[in-house]
DNA sequence: GTACTAATTAACTATCTAGTGAGTTATGTC
DNA sequence: GACATAACTCACTAGATAGTTAATTAGTAC
């Protein structure tokens, strides 16, 4: 069998002739490394594995990225960069401050159970001590919209005497963080526990309402306003 | 050099000669590798290097714990075990509800700020779907004192009608361990976002006295007790 | 002191895994 | 249409890694 009837017996060979598209080929890697990573962990994804999942070679992943880390860093950076997309779309800006508060803190709840993907991306960062997140460039400016916003409702609140004074926009932002990352994060085990399952649609009206009436309540503690 | 004269020539042969003590091997590798799997994570860690740091060889691990999963396991039951001793020691009975509350949420502040590598166990369990802590028989009985002396507060609480009655013990457990959790675990990912450590010094009175402040705010929220 | 078994040691291996060497082809440029 | 180069393919490798084989020794029971 010679080269050219190989060649002339295989007219398929066309249809899935060698097209070059660096941006989808990259995209591409990045999109199956993001499920694998937060899937198993950096440690715990494969090279290998990452690689038969996408629509290339191993060998692009290296010629893209360098290597294994700096896939994973890549990572990182755009799921941050994709949840700060979608963070800038909320507007509450309009609203009355304790309105204001219980739509964050339900518009929080809501995004980290639709982006589980990206809270085990951030507990694995964090298992990792967040020592590949610090090489990100500009991440703190990112985030600096969405504590300006809570800064500016607790501002308006606080100048209409009714929020404490006492507290700072990152507490807020934290203890509301702390809540609804908790709920998706630590799921597992917490059933494995309590039996009772923190994500389940039985629970989640209550849940949802309840992190809205805890920061309500903190920040309109009759005593401190 | 003969044999004879190299084991002439070393008495201090005899003085590290091989003991038996099973317990003290057994514990010995079961500190050591949970040490190692609460920096590195169960597919970061290595048995090589786990057994380079016991006073045993690696044969040891495999010949207590069959494999790196079941030495993983053994690693968690214990870490669960010491932490349900270090709970069952709080008495919080004899305080008022409102500061038994107090008391309660300071402790568990307190407790997981001592123990950040139960606190990545448990995030790295997490991270693995918590499959290997379902396999641990009868953890939810060591759980359920706390919850039933968080219970007795609350009950107390609502029969003096200073506490909402339309929460559980699980729903303010769920509250006070978020919050505990998330400043331990998410210290990491934190500071690199907001600049501010969470675990810092200079942070931690307002912090420590904020839970317990949000909880109570909560518990004791006008127009609901 | 002999026999037995649990505990321990040392050397070994199959497989996995991240990473590469070296060449090939598509595509834009002149 | 020759040239340059970015994009891509394929086969390969060094070293790491979990797990094993098999022999040895310290206690223990009789």
């Amino acid at each position: 069998m010679t080269r050219s009837e190989t060649t002339g017996a295989t007219p398929e060979k066309q249809a899935t002739k060698r097209t070059r598209n660096p941006e989808k080929t990259r995209e591409n890697i990045l999109r199956v490394a993001m499920t694998e990573f937060a899937d198993k962990g950096l440690t715990g994804a494969r090279i290998d594995e990452i690689a038969a999942k996408t629509a290339t070679t191993k060998r692009m992943l290296y010629y893209y990225f360098g290597d294994k880390d700096g896939l994973y860093r890549a990572v990182l950076e755009r799921a941050y960069e994709e949840i700060r997309y979608e963070e800038s779309q909320l507007d509450v800006d309009h609203l009355e401050p304790a309105e204001a508060i219980r739509a964050l803190a339900e518009l929080t709840f809501d995004h980290h159970e639709a982006h589980p993907d990206f809270i085990r991306l951030v507990a694995i960062e964090n298992t990792n001590r967040g020592v590949n997140l610090v090489q990100a460039e500009g991440l703190p400016e990112t985030q600096a919209p969405a504590i300006r916003t809570l800064d500016r409702i607790l501002q308006r609140g606080q100048d209409a005497g009714i929020f404490r004074t006492d507290t700072t926009a990152l507490d807020i932002h934290m203890l509301i963080s702390s809540y609804c990352v908790f709920r998706v994060a630590n799921r597992y085990t917490f059933k494995a526990l309590f039996d009772w399952d923190l994500t389940g649609a039985e629970n989640r009206p209550h849940l949802r309402a309840m992190i809205g009436d805890v920061v309500l309540a903190y920040l309109q503690q009759p005593g401190k306003v």
